[in-house]
DNA sequence: TATTTTCAGTTAAACGTTTAACTAAAAAAA
DNA sequence: TTTTTTTAGTTAAACGTTTAACTGAAAATA
């Protein structure tokens, strides 16, 4: 049989209520009946039952974590490592992280995962660009809402997000001090903000640095029609066949960075000799990338605890004002660049 | 505030005793009244809730999968389409799905997830190979747990497993029937059951057309020590270096016969011309694999799907045999294989 | 000393369900 | 017709917590 409240009680001389005040720590329990309640609590090992709490607090102890299909079963394993930060933070807070997917495809009328429409849950992280028609769908339940890596079109929320402006300087400043001038910016999907922020910071830092080549002369490639590899691929083709004098790249994630480094590949370029390369993200060590990527690493792990924290934040304090944080990426120096001056 | 059983009891003018058995379909309510409790339900949008169900009831709505860390973020996506159908069939039967993950390094004492200290869950699915610690330390809690692609060496546990054996001899024979005889099987961890299993099937496959060089003369060569892509690599490299006359190859997983492409690719053999390949998984078309790599497939949402079911029916029915089932698998014909016949 | 305040708890109601036991009315059997 | 059975519900206890309101004793204040 569960072990309950009652028998701790009994077993430490106490009522009921004051075992539960001292689960909460309460400062009206003596230091002296805390210590026996506690010791009780150990020796029969017991454990207050989530529903009982749930249903007298009106606190489910859970949070949702939600992300597209997509994103969810990308070979990279972004959002599960952000989910992994968010599972840990959540608990080392005593909280349960229910996650579900959602279509890209999502629309209007759709339905929404089962704990939502149960209002089983006290708040909610989403992480990764999702369907405008699913927070739509959302906002009627009035929960604490974080988002990870996204930020709505409309509306204002809490949200964890990658310092992408200040990532792309890094990279390009980089870049500029082996002493490039040539340098090339490969997108990704541009029409995901955090690519255009990269660029923004691309063309910043060059401008920076008196270097006025970034528009115009097609050092710039971005594509959405392909996946990201493909996409790398396609726009490296794309930039060589007008410019022959490229010498470094840019690349704004690393899955287009792979595709990239393959064309280099098939052309016979040698990185870093010919073409040094800078990727943004610093995804798993992989076998296939060769030489090891100099690369922006962005901390999936944090972000994930990052939002947690901020959402269960929200949860207590119930300030609900849309606080955001801008998540500091690193210049991680491997091989793929060669300095050049002098 | 949140709707009550005993709204919709007013609503349709029944005591909540009454719309409780309608929320269960029990006989003893009549149509008429079963119709006019569930329009107010609608209407209502009533949702009854998890914590008072699950304190009266005892049971939890809760189950729990678990992988390890590893598992989770390797980067192809194996085990997280598993948990996809393992999420979907929980929705479907009004389950939710507590995922965590655990180190493979776990051992004895370490700390167990959550749900499982609180005894939050009603079963638990545990997804590939998890420590033996692990399993022990989760057996004093008896409940119902379904593995999912993995037998543990000790005790008799349902499971969902890939027909692996069916699979390597499927492999081999569509090989054979192409008019290959030097055939040579390249094995990730071997350590793993799955790939073992494979193997068998390659020998039995071998055996049946009566080739008779499958044993010592290095045609099988398996490795442990690296990660799967390089594994492949470095095991196609030690093939090749005393067999010259390899035709054809059996990767006995996908990840595995990337690196053996790759090999091949860096010393100029063409496939599937020179050398013929099939793989095992059927992981995500990666433009990577050039040419489409013919393959058997594993139907991985099916696995979690039916893991689920599994785990559902032994709740319900209370009958805790160990009964398994071998998901079929499939050949997927594609562009790594040359018919050599005449 | 008498009164008030603080301390360290206890009592009891409430949370929203499920379900065994009960019941009143209708139908079937005697 | 009376008695029994069936139908279609209702009543009320129970599940394991939290917490506002209460209490009795000790300490502080007047």
């Amino acid at each position: 049989m569960r072990k309950t409240i009652k028998d701790v009680a009994k077993a430490s001389n106490v009522s009921i209520a004051t075992v539960s005040l001292v689960l909460h720590n309460n400062e009206r329990i003596s230091l002296e009946t805390k210590r026996r309640v506690r010791k009780s609590i150990k020796q029969l090992n017991y454990h207050p039952s989530r529903s009982a709490q749930g249903l007298v607090s009106r606190k489910t102890g859970n949070i949702g974590f939600i992300v597209t299909e997509e994103h969810f079963l990308r070979t990279e394993p972004f959002y599960t490592r952000v989910f992994l930060g968010s599972e840990f933070e959540a608990r080392e807070n005593d909280y349960y992280v229910l996650l579900a997917t959602i279509k890209s495809s999502f629309k209007k009328g759709d339905p929404l995962p089962r704990f939502i429409l149960e209002k089983n849950f006290d708040g909610i992280v989403i992480a990764g660009k999702v369907p405008e028609a699913f927070i739509e769908s959302l906002l009627k339940y009035k929960m604490p809402i974080v988002f990870i890596d996204y930020v709505p079109p409309f509306g204002d929320f809490p949200s964890v997000l990658i310092d992408n402006l200040r990532g792309g300087i890094l990279a390009t400043e980089h870049l500029i001090n082996k002493g490039y001038k040539n340098i090339a910016f490969i997108g990704g999907e541009i029409s995901h903000p955090s690519i255009r922020e990269r660029l923004q910071g691309y063309k910043l830092a060059l401008e920076r640095a008196n270097i006025y080549n970034s528009n115009g002369n097609g050092l710039v490639v971005t594509n959405d029609e392909y996946l990201s590899r493909q996409n790398g691929y396609r726009s490296a083709e794309k930039l060589f066949l007008h410019n022959k004098d490229v010498t470094a790249i840019f690349a704004s994630n690393n899955a287009t960075a792979v595709g990239v480094i393959q064309y280099l590949k098939d052309n016979n370029f040698n990185i870093p000799n010919d073409i040094s390369l800078i990727g943004f993200d610093d995804i798993e060590a992989d076998m296939m990338i060769d030489p090891p990527l100099t690369t922006i690493r962005v901390p999936k792990v944090e972000m994930g605890t990052e939002a947690v924290q901020l959402l269960l934040n929200i949860i207590k304090t119930k300030n609900y004002t849309a606080k955001k944080i801008l998540i500091p990426i690193e210049l991680v120096v491997r091989e793929s660049i060669k300095n050049i001056n002098y």
